[in-house]
DNA sequence: CGGGCCCCTTGATCGGGATCAACGCCCGAG
DNA sequence: CTCGGGCGTTGATCCCGATCAAGGGGCCCG
């Protein structure tokens, strides 16, 4: 009896859940929600470390993180890795791997995470009946496109500090989306991750932090990073091409 | 008289289309690519430096490239750009703009080229109706995404000269496929843009090219590439991580 | 055919960030 | 509690590739 309880509790549906806007449910109407809800496996939670996918492996389904963040990387056959992007509820998976229907890429949980898993086939099938979904399902693909366009853009022409600085504000921007402060939040990553995701070295990156520190911009306790000065990280921004319009508006709102 | 042959001519169909195993016809039956070929609207040819779209401008149609080349950048505030692709025949162009319904990068051709149009509203309804066609796109969108992360390794991890050895295969295997010879080709594009593209300076650029002709990996006049010793270029490249086992095959074949 | 511009190359110097090295701190395991 | 190890910071040095500078050569235009 008080299994059913349980499991009604993690059985959370698409309706309910939060992330509806940002997800794939976004302007769906109650019917098919529950249609796309059908086919959705909500997994229990992975830990720490664990996979949700590996390179190689073959490709079944996407998936949608719900609770904690992922970060996806392709592995080298030196034993390095590229990390790809970090991600965050509400946000897709496994994209890359419908060309050959094999993971280009892995991925693994930077803390304890739930994901949504949604079995392609059926995906394909829904998506065939609603087109609304199907146009959402673009649209996200577009905007990974985009944001790893805006990500050659920094690797490719900018500073240090500008790569850091940048980062930052897109984790703050990302968290005040899905309600959490935009000012105070916690690095799921490691410096490691930051370093290795920016293009830069582990050391490069704590001097920055520390920088940033000294110029009155952040403050910085182990992972608890505060944003003490937004604009002046814009202004750093801005300098990576990053449209940072959105962010102004909000601090001359507030 | 004579202009109905020319227009004949220009029409060249889907069917006739010595791309249309590596475009979007692929896996499509004679009928279904007629109802394709419908919604193609094939242009007249652009000029070398002509816009097929430029950031900002609402998205109405996909592009496939038919004959030339096409480079794709990002325009910075400051008047930089930052190229994130080239184009050749068979490939799509656009897709990093179905997420806000506008263009987010700028196209622009390298030489004289045509393109097919493909209004987005029409593919999207011919995708519902042909389930062969909406796989297909996807896993065109799909190799689009892998291709960006692998440039992000290089970006991120990788020595100048093992960029440039990398996107000298890359560009070999991809007129390979086109029917062309993967030991001698003509870059389309500038030093300048070569530079830009792998985040290098154009002096590195022009310097790498000199190297490896002094080591006998390459001959270079100018813009035509003759690759001299393959296995080297290979050597040089998988310390980017790519994998080369199929160039290795094609080597060991002939 | 001649002039100018752009593309490319080559040389010299500089500097941002990688690398090497060492240490402090937090945290989990025993 | 103590020990060990991963994570993060800081300092010193080095090097790859950027930048500055200059010159050559092809191509398009008049």
């Amino acid at each position: 009896m008080n299994q059913i309880v349980n499991l009604k509790s993690l059985k959370t549906t698409c309706q309910a859940c939060s992330l509806s806007e940002l997800c794939l449910p976004r302007s769906l109407d109650d019917s098919e929600m529950v249609r796309l809800d059908d086919i959705v496996q909500r997994k229990r939670p992975i830990k720490k470390g664990e996979f949700l996918f590996q390179v190689g492996q073959p490709f079944r389904s996407l998936y949608a993180v719900r609770s904690g963040s992922v970060k996806v990387f392709l592995p080298t056959p030196s034993g390095e890795e590229q990390i790809v992007g970090f991600h965050m509820p509400g946000e897709l998976l496994g994209l890359d791997a419908m060309e050959h229907d094999t993971h280009s890429c892995s991925a693994v949980a930077l803390e304890t995470t739930t994901v949504c898993e949604l079995p392609y086939q059926n995906m394909q099938e829904l998506c065939h009946q609603i087109p609304g979904l199907n146009h959402q399902f673009m649209s996200l693909v577009s905007k990974e496109i985009g944001s790893e366009h805006e990500m050659l853009l920094m690797l490719g022409k900018k500073m240090a500090d500008v790569r850091l600085a940048a980062f930052l504000l897109n984790l703050s921007c990302r968290f005040r989306t899905r309600g959490f402060s935009p000012n105070e939040f916690n690095l799921s990553m490691s410096r490691h991750d930051i370093a290795n995701y920016l293009g830069l070295a582990v050391e490069t990156v704590s001097r920055l932090f520390t920088r940033f520190q000294e110029d009155g911009i952040l403050e910085v306790h182990r992972r608890l990073v505060t944003i003490r000065d937004m604009s002046k990280l814009v202004a750093l921004a801005e300098y990576a091409g990053i449209n940072c319009q959105h962010i102004k508006d909000m601090i001359s709102d507030s």
